[in-house]
DNA sequence: TGTACATCAGTGAACGCGCGTTCACTGATGTAC
DNA sequence: TGTACATCAGTGAACGCGCGTTCACTGATGTAC
């Protein structure tokens, strides 16, 4: 790569951490402005324009970096259960120190995901779609080696990250001891959608 | 009461109203002015001052009154379910109700759960902390009386809210053949919850 | 009931501000020969 | 390697705009007597 390349794909950074850092518990990316964020990445306002035709064309590509996090997070979780065992304990786990370190991009996820635009709610919706299909066909594999099938693994799949995302919103708000509670709740309830699945699916012949 | 107050409590109304249109599935409260609220509510920007101190005390207000139709809703849903029976079915037919009557208001309070302002969250989160907390009585009573009695009433209640919330926001923006079908893979998801919940109970003096 | 005064919801002009966007530019980097 | 030209990321001035907020005001409604 030349040196002029480089400089521009840094600049390009800079931008998209320079938004990344102004999303906090307060702040959604509506409230962003292109001066600020060109202000905080260092550059005049309209150097932005030579990166992204607009701010929503930033936010676009948070939300596919946000996506490979998402992917990372799913590959790290196999290879933990695949070592350990205890499906939820150890996906809970996971997903919690994920949230740690990708504070930002999962609040910019969580939250527009309901809000912004039209591209923006389909872009995300697609990113956790992706998500919950991959889930959905761990918990099928893992529920057929178990000898303990579940029924709509999509539907489960589905459910739980609705759950699980929903309580990591809260966990960012919360003191490390409230975080504790929050992470055995979410096990419990994880714990009680597998067993109504593979309860519901036991039961299916039989009706 | 007098003709001046009444006509204040009109204009307040028209501020709420007013405010309430604007938000759609593109526009969060966030993105509205005060001076576009007060225009379409017909009055001067300066006149906004005589009824809320800023845009966030008029948003607290709509707050409280998605509070109070939410509920409503779990009056009505109760009322019908002694009727009906199904309590699962029955629960998710007049949730939709709830959402096709209170769309705007369904959407700020979902969509700035996370997000804006401290003060905004809190009161979200308090309404709903609320609607869930009876929802979990009504589990446990219904449980009992059935005679199959349901462990972490208010787990299960907390994730059947998170689980029908998050698919709602999801109807909003749905043909309603889409929405049917949606409907479907609701009560799905609940009655695993469910069928869980009511498992755990079982299992639980047995380990 | 009539009068004199108080209240106060709503007003219009004015302010300073940060915004997004345009434009013609600069000067370092890259390329052709 | 040296030279002449092309590219293009980053710039700074300037624009018009809608914003939130202040202020002194108006005039209808309400109250005291």
């Amino acid at each position: 790569m030349t040196t002029r390349a480089e400089q521009k794909q840094k600049t390009r950074r800079a931008l998209m951490d320079a938004a990344l850092s102004q999303l906090s518990a307060d702040r959604g990316f509506a409230s962003l402005s292109l001066r600020e964020v060109a202000r905080e990445a260092g550059i005049a306002p309209t150097s932005f324009y030579r990166h992204f035709h607009e701010l929503e064309e930033l936010g676009l590509a948070l939300v596919d970096e946000a996506g490979v996090t998402l992917r990372q997070l799913m590959r790290q979780a196999r290879k933990r259960i695949a070592k350990n065992g205890s499906a939820v304990n150890t996906s809970v786990e996971t997903f919690m120190e994920y949230l740690q370190d990708n504070e930002n991009l999962f609040r910019l996820l969580l939250r527009e995901k309901t809000g912004v635009s039209q591209q923006f709610r389909t872009a995300i919706r697609a990113e956790i779609d992706h998500f919950s299909a991959e889930l959905a066909e761990d918990l099928k594999r893992l529920g057929d080696e178990k000898s303990r099938p579940i029924s709509n693994a999509r539907l489960v799949a589905e459910a739980m990250v609705t759950i699980v995302f929903n309580q990591g919103a809260d966990a960012l708000d919360c003191s490390p001891k409230e975080k504790l509670e929050l992470k055995e709740n979410l096990r419990i309830q994880l714990r009680m959608l597998l067993l109504g699945a593979e309860l519901a699916e036991k039961n299916k012949p039989a009706e």
